[in-house]
DNA sequence: CTATATTGACTGACTGGTCAATCTAGAGTT
DNA sequence: AACTCTAGATTGACCAGTCAGTCAATATAG
């Protein structure tokens, strides 16, 4: 291995490690040594990669929301049924827990929900998530598959808002969560908001 | 005024001061002089009425959160539609955080959601809240008012999930939110948990 | 006179970040 | 093939600043 592959690989072990010590302690309780002993590198180390200790979870943050953007953009473009839009959203969210849960805990508690810190920095990436599902509300709304009563911003945080309250709800567990409920989430979660929790017709 | 009263009335002052700290620059930046300069106090009179930093976060928090735990209760026992004692515990949220954005804030973004540490020891009490939502679906469903698709305990984290989410948005405002926008967010959660986004009877 | 409230200087522990020293892959040289 | 040389990788001791919590002194209500 070259000597620059030897890097890239050090900077994603340290990274790597991050995710996991950040996950197990929190950002603000762990040290950088704790950093770099989970990740068997030197203290100095983490400051050859990174300038900051703030840098490496924006570092963190930056990669894995970059993804989600993307994966937003592309379901907003396909052309299927909003509620179908909608769950291949959230099936992304959960199955990118399902995949890596420390790196979602992460992202959910040390940045999007840290009000005065990390998320005040990166206000703007996380708001064009919103954006994008706001507007795949608004195109529904605009082929009469969804109501105008509720507008799409409002959609978006409730959708958003009910998805994260679940993974919140996972990343509280002491137990990992099984396949079953992971599926029967991405289901739930869009029947609740597309259909709603009252029944329909000729009941009331 | 008795010394006695006097006493409860600087705890008061040093409880208040707390907030707008904690709300302001956050719980692990904060310093206990800058709760203590805030208050117009000496430093070390926060420490002869709370044992530690901790422990003025957590009075905060148990004291409001009590309350939060008799209105769902109080809502519970009314004998109304599911949807308006929905609306009440929205109302209810909503109000709290006209009535003092600081509290909601520090509650929200320092205990609620701080998964590694004052979520950790609170847990029970927050899960609580998440029991007295779901009980009010699940009488609902039993009623035939809900559709029993939806599991209670998930309805009760979507319905809590975006009414967090929603405040969370108006927390990263800079500037107040209007009255107006607090009203209507108290119908569109509603309406988006229990009608749902998709329309209604013939359209498709 | 006493018990409690109040003060704020001080301490001890901690930790983010620096830096001079050491190592080594691999290019250039003979 | 053997030998240098260099730039970047790696190390970890150290520094400088921070801050939670202590405590001895002082004030004052009753």
């Amino acid at each position: 291995m070259s000597r620059a592959d030897a890097a890239i690989d050090k900077r994603r072990v340290i990274l790597d490690a991050a995710v996991r010590v950040f996950a197990r302690q929190g950002f603000h309780t762990c040290r950088v040594s704790d950093i770099a002993d989970e990740a068997g590198v030197a203290y100095g180390l983490v400051y050859h990669y990174f300038s900051s200790k703030d840098e490496v979870l924006d570092t963190i943050f930056l990669d894995r929301w970059d993804v989600m953007l993307a994966a937003i953009a592309e379901v907003d473009s396909r052309t299927i049924p909003p509620r179908e839009k909608l769950y291949a959203i959230a099936a992304f969210i959960i199955d990118s827990y399902r995949r890596d849960p420390d790196l979602m805990k992460v992202i959910i508690v040390e940045v999007t929900r840290a009000a005065n810190t990390f998320a005040r920095t990166h206000l703007e990436r996380i708001r064009e998530a919103f954006a994008g599902i706001a507007e795949i509300v608004r195109v529904a709304q605009a082929q009469s598959a969804f109501r105008t009563e509720i507008t799409p911003e409002f959609a978006a945080l409730a959708f958003y808002g009910a998805i994260e309250q679940v993974l919140t709800g996972w990343i509280f567990n002491s137990e990992p969560v099984g396949e079953a409920e992971l599926e029967r989430a991405k289901t739930l979660v869009v029947e609740t908001i597309c259909g709603g929790l009252e029944t329909r017709g000729a009941v009331l």
